[in-house]
DNA sequence: TGTTGTTAGTTACAAAATCAACCGTTAACA
DNA sequence: TGTTAACGGTTGATTTTGTAACTAACAACA
């Protein structure tokens, strides 16, 4: 027997958010997978170091909240196929700082301009105002524990 | 070398949404977890079960853009859990009614419940108009194909 | 120093998601 | 009707993730 108040599954937040990131997320996850084969771990660590250059996987983990092992594995699979390369710290020698190589930069650059206008054909759905707003409240609902 | 340019993950909406979403289906999901030991592909086949009543797999499917091994998979556990029966279709044999049972309302009653009372919480973080506006933009991005 | 605790990162194993092939049933239509 | 295609749903093999336990290195401090 239907429940008939007026809370629906799409008013729920978590899970329209769910929607909305897997429905936008499709598109984007094709072409880096397509072009690199990469899994979605992999392009969210080379992101992170074509943005913000070198860095221990501690680092990534840290920005982007992925659990070490995902990092690892996914470091692990860039390293095979020439995207990065690793440099022990010789202060520490746990840490270990990962670099973009060549190759890694390419496909950084190209997987960034695909995002960039993605990002766009995105926001056409949305006015200038909604698209203000909706990236504010993302970030708001992003980072609170 | 870092790229210079405004183009931050942070500004990237899949990335953005994907990490909004995570953050905020954690807590939610400890609930049903914990307390009915479901995954998150069950409790969204209970959801619709309570909210739409009888479905078939195919409906479910419609609606929540599920795959349907997914589905076939959390309709089973729920069924073993005796969470829902299954009902076979007088004219089409290939279909099976869905639909849940005493317990299965229970469970479904509490976690609304808790859903509800966790979706507000999300949105003290937001004003009454970021809301409004978030919630539109989030049914624009979900439902396009 | 030596013991204990912590940290960065990896590995092993279980749980879950994905993908393709599959079964029985219904639909299309020659 | 008979044949082929499509559909609803399930299953099995492979991939990916999650959880815990682990290794090696460092830190704290007696």
């Amino acid at each position: 027997m239907p429940q008939k108040d007026d809370f629906d599954l799409q008013n729920f937040l978590p899970y329209l958010l769910n929607q909305a990131a897997e429905e936008s997320s499709l598109a984007f996850q094709q072409v880096y997978k397509d072009r690199y084969g990469m899994l979605r771990t992999e392009w969210r660590v080379l992101f992170h170091l074509g943005l913000y250059g070198r860095l221990t996987a501690k680092d990534i983990g840290a920005r982007s909240k992925m659990h070490k092992t995902k990092i690892s594995r996914a470091v692990q699979r860039l390293e095979e196929r020439r995207f990065l390369t690793r440099a022990p710290d010789d202060a520490d020698r746990r840490q270990e700082h990962l670099e973009l190589t060549g190759q890694g930069r390419a496909a950084y650059r190209d997987l960034h301009g695909v995002a960039e206008s993605y990002d766009q054909t995105l926001s056409v759905k949305l006015s200038a105002e909604e698209e203000r707003v909706l990236r504010g409240a993302l970030r708001k609902l992003a980072r609170m524990g």
